[in-house]
DNA sequence: GAATTTTTGTTCGTATTTGTTTTAATTGAT
DNA sequence: ATCAATTAAAACAAATACGAACAAAAATTC
C-alpha cells in the first residue's frame, strides 16, 4: 500500500493516542466517517493498526495472543479427545516431557487430575496449566521464550533435557509424510524433540489427521523411532501399514456420541 | 474476536486484581451488567479469562494460589505506582534480570510497551506477561517450578543465571531489618537473588512501605549492594539515614493524582 | 482539453452493540 | 428438601456502526 499524508497522520496519531474512534478521526481530518472508513481498512490490512466496532488501535500484542487463543479453542474436538486418550494412557506417578504446541497443552489440561506426575516441558503454557496441579512437580527448561506460543528453544533447552531420562516422552509434529518421516517447520524446536526422543523409555506421538501427508520442512525422525501413537480419526491406508511395519501402536481416539449424549444431557 | 478498549481494560484490571465482581466491573466501566456479562462470555470464551458465579478471575488459578492473588491485589496501588517508576527508569534497549514476587509482575506490565529489552526471570508469570511484548527478548531460567506464585528456585536457576551480566538486576524482597539487612522467607530464593546481585552491573530493589522493618528469616545482603531504591512512601528515619549513608539512591512513587484523571478520562 | 482513473461523499440495507425485560439457573438459609 | 434472593441467560428493541453501491469531484494520463 501507498499511504496518502493523511494515512499516515491517522497512524501516526493512533501510535501516539494508542486508539481513536471513527467519529474522532473524520473530525479531526474533516473528512466523512466513510473516507476514514476506507483508510483504516486498508491500514489494517495491511496490518499497520487493528480495528474494533467504533474505532481502531495499535496491532498490539494482547490481540495476537487472543488469535493464538482462539486458533487453539479452534478445532479443539479433535485434539480434547486425543488429549483424553493420552492422559488416559498415562500412568499415574510417572515422569514425562512434553513438547510444545497446542496438543500439548490440551493434554497438559487432561493432566491436571493427575496424582504424583512429574513433568518437564519447554512450553510455558503448559508449564503454567500444570503448576496448578499440587500434586506434580513442573520443571521447566531454560532458555529463550518464542513469543508466539511460549515455547522454549535453543541449546540451553536441549542441555537441560539431555539431563533427564523420562518414562514417556509427549511430542506433538506438524507434519508426518508418506515414508514415516516427522517433519516440523522450525529447526531449533526439531533438535528439542530429537532429545525428547533420546531421553525418553518410551516416545508417544501426538498428531491430529491434518497432520498426515502435511509436508514441512526440517526432518525430525523417522515412525520407528516412535512407540505409540494417537491421533483422532484412522490414518490413510498407507500409513496404516507403515505404522503396523514399524512396530508402533496406534489408538485412535474416535468421536464417541456416548460423550456428546453426556454433554446433552450435563446441560 | 476483537477486543475493544473496554475488554482490553477489563482484562487487565482482572489480571492486576486477580479477580473482580461483575458488578464491580459494570459501575468501572459505566455499562450494564449483561453487557459485562457479554464481555466476559466472550473473554472467557477465548481463554483469557474463567467465570464463577457472581465474577471473573485469571484462568486457572485454582484455591492454591488465590491466596497469592489476593496479596497481588493488596496495596496494589502502591505497587503499581512502585512499577511505573521502576518502569520510567528502565532504559529501552537494557538487560534485565527480574525476580520473583507480585511487585515484578506489576513491573513486567509497566515494561510491556518498552523496545530492546533483554529480560531473564525465574518467575514464570513475568516470563508470561513480557513474552506478549514482540520486541522483548524473554529469558526463563530452568528448574522446578513452585505451584504458589510460579517461581523457579533451585540450583539450575542459579547456575543459569551465572551465565550473563546484565545492566540492571530488578529485586523485590520480603523483608528490611533496621540494621539494613534485607530478608526473606525462602533460602532458595535468596540463593537466586545474590546470584542476581552478583551478575547485575546495578542492582534496583523493589520494596512498598510495609516492608520496613518486616522480620523474616534468611539474610540475603545489606543494602549497601544495592544502588537504588524504589519504594510507594518516605521510610522511617532511621533507614533515611542508613540509605543515605550506603549510597542507595532512593525513589519514592508518590500518589500521582493526574494518574486517576488520566483513569476516568479514558472511559 | 478530453478520457480515464482515483478519491471522496451520499444513501441505504445490514450487522453489531447495548440496554431492557422476561425467564431460567444457582446459591445460601431455613 | 424447599424457598427466597441473587445471578445468569435469552429474547427483543433501539441506537449506532459498517459495507456496498453509486454519484460527484479531483487527479492523472494521453
Amino acid at each position: 500500500m501507498n499511504p496518502n499524508p493523511r494515512q499516515t497522520q491517522l497512524l501516526e496519531l493512533v501510535q501516539a493516542q494508542g486508539s481513536a474512534s471513527i467519529e474522532f478521526l473524520a473530525e479531526t481530518f474533516s473528512v466523512t466517517l466513510q473516507t476514514v472508513r476506507r483508510d483504516v481498512q486498508r491500514l489494517s490490512d495491511a496490518g499497520l493498526l487493528s480495528r474494533f466496532h467504533g474505532g481502531v488501535r495499535m496491532p498490539g500484542s494482547t490481540t495476537e495472543n487472543i488469535a493464538y487463543r482462539q486458533r487453539q479453542a479452534l478445532s479443539l474436538d479433535g485434539k480434547t479427545r486425543i488429549a483424553k486418550a493420552i492422559a488416559a494412557a498415562v500412568p499415574h506417578g510417572c515422569s514425562l516431557i512434553m513438547n510444545i504446541g497446542t496438543t500439548m497443552e490440551t493434554v497438559a489440561r487432561e493432566l491436571r487430575q493427575h496424582r504424583g506426575l512429574r513433568v518437564i516441558t519447554n512450553n510455558l503454557n503448559v508449564a503454567q496449566i500444570l503448576s496448578d496441579n499440587p500434586d506434580c512437580e513442573v520443571i521447566v527448561t531454560g532458555g529463550v521464550v518464542r513469543g508466539v506460543d511460549r515455547g522454549i528453544v535453543g541449546e540451553a533447552t536441549v542441555d537441560f533435557i539431555r539431563q533427564f531420562k523420562v518414562d514417556i516422552g509427549l511430542i506433538g509434529i506438524s507434519g508426518i509424510e508418506a515414508d514415516g518421516t516427522m517433519r516440523d517447520f522450525d529447526y531449533r524446536e526439531v533438535k528439542v524433540a530429537k532429545a525428547i526422543i533420546e531421553h525418553s523409555r518410551q516416545v508417544w506421538l501426538a498428531a491430529d489427521s491434518t497432520k498426515f501427508n502435511r509436508p514441512a520442512m526440517v526432518e525430525l525422525a523417522h515412525l520407528s523411532h516412535i512407540d505409540r501413537l494417537f491421533t483422532d480419526a484412522p490414518p490413510p491406508d498407507s500409513f496404516a501399514q507403515l505404522l503396523e511395519h514399524s512396530g508402533v501402536e496406534c489408538s485412535i481416539a474416535q468421536d464417541t456420541p456416548a460423550f456428546e449424549a453426556t454433554l446433552t444431557l450435563v446441560r
